[in-house]
DNA sequence: CATAAATTTGACTCTTGAGTCAAATTTGTT
DNA sequence: AACAAATTTGACTCAAGAGTCAAATTTATG
């Protein structure tokens, strides 16, 4: 029982996790110094490991930016299908982006933009994703254009403008800074809905 | 006199304006496909010439990545200059991003953030050139605090978050898309200035 | 048109970093 | 301990693209 069920299981959950390690230790290089100029080598060293040990949890290397923004995206996805219902659709977004801000400044998790070092179709599928979640986040400033408490205007450039402080966001924000992710959160937050109520 | 005077000036001004050429070209690459994605051998197919060429006009392919952030900063130092000083501070502060955008959306200048595959020394002139903008415009940010048209708080954050939607135009902005760059100006000033306002 | 300077090119070299693999090492089980 | 599976490594190959250079070509001028 202990050994047939219960090992094998977390072996593969051992594996799992470590390749996770990977792919966020991955994605931290990526977002510091750029995706061609962190090499695999360097990444396995800030893991103690050695470049052909990477290879034993990851096809290639694109593949590891590939689950970078995959990791970002089903981090903001889980956000979306959190967020509460309550108050008018401004307070929902306003949750939404103050999620997303601790999410990008707590929890190691990087926002990358680099789209075009990805083959078709990992690109396709990372930009098809990113559709998805901006879709979302344009219906609901919609559904606030609706109610009165959002601005009228062309939803999809609302949107288009506070999602660029989140990405850059990324360029900038050093978590050994004096800056604490929860105050650019709200911050963030206030300029946010500022910039957008009727 | 025609000779002696105007056409060695000339011809220094026509291998200028073809260097600057390249660089812009080189620049749309860097933007659209990334710097390391971008090979010199594209850049030179778009020019109509061969990659051997282009290194009659650069020394290497980093120069032309510097020239690139160094063509965008003048282009953002001109307008910093230019700024009229009629109205409040963020008068002057509207009219400024609204400049920064239709330059973007029409120059073809490319506002480039990657900076890590610069090597130390054009590293540092480029952050310490985009700093002094950065603090030009906190500056302002804090005159209109002064003044009581700018909400309090942190004017470093202010800032970062709507120049952030300019460095995140570059992602997105299609010049042959629907969107017209003075449309997307005005947008985007008038949600910069309500984000910001007291 | 002769010639010199400016510009462009084809065909190279060289470096860097991704990716491989057989062998060594570690870990867990009985 | 002994065995097997999981993990890690050193030492390699290989491709892509930056950068070079002598020679070819174009352009401007007297």
């Amino acid at each position: 029982m202990e050994t047939a069920l219960k090992e094998p299981f977390n072996r593969e959950k051992q594996f799992e996790s470590k390749r996770q390690a990977v792919i966020l230790a991955a994605g931290q290089a990526f977002r510091r110094r750029g995706y061609h100029n962190a090499s695999m080598t360097e990444i396995a060293k800030t893991l103690g490991l050695t470049k052909a040990a990477l290879y034993y949890y990851v096809r290639n290397k694109e593949e590891v930016l590939y689950e970078c923004h995959l990791m970002a995206y089903d981090a903001m996805d889980h956000i979306l299908r959190a967020k509460h219902e309550e108050g008018s659709a401004l307070d929902r977004l306003e949750w939404l982006y103050v999620e997303f801000v601790k999410m990008l400044t707590a929890s190691g998790v990087s926002l990358l933009t680099d789209v075009n070092s990805l083959g078709a179709e990992n690109k396709e599928n990372v930009l098809s994703r990113r559709g998805k979640i901006e879709r979302k986040i344009i219906r609901l400033v919609k559904e606030g254009q609706k109610e009165g408490v959002i601005r009228e205007g062309d939803a999809r450039l609302h949107v288009f403008f506070f999602m660029g402080a989140l990405n850059w966001l990324n360029a900038w924000y050093d978590a050994s800074g004096r800056l604490k992710g929860k105050d650019i959160a709200s911050h963030f937050a206030l300029q946010m809905r500022a910039g957008i109520r009727s």
